[in-house]
DNA sequence: GTGGTCTAGACCACG
DNA sequence: GTGGTCTAGACCACT
């Protein structure tokens, strides 16, 4: 499993799974309708509780990112991942001027934060480490 | 005074207090040496605890954005900003990689998530809200 | 058969059973004697459980929409419908006041509230999905 | 406090929960901005465990029903509420047909099922348990 | 004292 | 065995 928790993280282990499942959507390691394991058998993998992978999961449903399905379980949306969102774009916008800022602040040039984050698609979207 | 605390917003008002002083100096709303606001005053303002403004404060202080100068207060340092530090790198690499992934999932483009951040750091210098 | 299964929805496989079984006498596609599938042969066309028929079959005998007969087996009941009972009056009513209290909450009017109202029931009876 | 648990019933309490807070905006009990209780004293008045009464929270807000405030804590939304979003219309709609088709089966007619809901209606917004 | 998070253990409906 | 629900008790960040 490609999936690591950072126990000392400020990050909430609920919000590191989110994170990373939907990473491991965007690489391509997880496409549309395929099941994932089991909110029990993740949590023991992980080393977790299972109602923290419960709510991860929870969340990721009510964002449509992930389905029930009766039979296999829980699945990634088979019809498709949802679209740019206006609360998404909110998010970004708020999220990315923030960093800008800091970064602009700490003498980062336009060019190297651009390339940051041309660098951050690149990685998300082959699921490399690498260029970061 | 340009800073707006937004009560319902999930992210702490110290931490937005942090985040707008640094949008402000990116901004050039705040040169280095310029004096802020002492904590009894600005709390008032904003209408919060004198607790938390001393937090992002302190915050600042740590990071290197803000100093203790004798008779003026807090002040912005004045000899100049904080660099590109490894735990900075490590956060904006990390917050990028999550945003990116979130993005591309969604169906943004590699040149239209270029551009939101394009975009990002020319609002976040000029201080504008535009082009986001 | 005009029955279909939805394995994403978050009502029961039993309970959809159930609802489009209704919807099928609502709508004169099922008559009073007519012949239902058998457990089996419903359960292999619609790829579920022999279960799960079963106990949407069970919950209509015990409401009194579906009879055993000697000789066709499970069949619409040819004695008629049972009729507005006080079970199902009250969870009529309380239904009914959840949604129209959202209804109102979210701006709905009471006009198209009703015209919502009237749209389901003429869709019921008439088996199609217009007008709603 | 208007809110009353039923432990026998098959609905979820958290979900009784949701159902009882939006009948409270709807009639006109709770006021967009209002403060609602503590999670901790709702529980405690109710009987039931603060995660409970979260999840509800929880759900309330995610759908735009409640914000928290950072001074007031649990708030209705101050901005007005969420309106007909195409999930709800599904929601409505799917309901309504399952409820209109059971009906028309039972013998009641259109005119006796629109009067139900036009009831349901008015009782939702005056808050009365009358006319059901 | 507030909401948010995490853990733990239990029961149930479903298939 | 699965997800969903409920309870219980604990710690933490925030104000």
């Amino acid at each position: 499993m490609f999936i690591e928790m950072d126990l000392q993280s400020e990050v909430p282990l609920y919000a590191q799974l989110v994170d990373q499942l939907i990473e491991g959507i965007a690489s391509g390691a997880l496409h549309p309708g395929d099941p994932l394991p089991s909110v029990r058998s993740l949590a023991a993998d992980l080393g977790i509780n299972l109602h923290t992978v419960n709510k991860a999961y929870t969340l990721l449903k009510q964002e449509g990112f992930l389905q029930v399905h009766r039979k296999q379980g829980v699945v990634v949306n088979a019809e498709g991942m949802p679209g740019v969102t206006e609360a998404f774009e909110r998010k970004l916008d708020a999220q990315l001027k923030t960093l800008a800022a800091e970064a602009a602040v700490r003498g980062l040039s336009a060019e190297a934060f651009a390339e940051k984050c041309a660098g951050a698609y690149r990685s998300a979207i082959t699921g490399g480490g690498e260029s970061l």
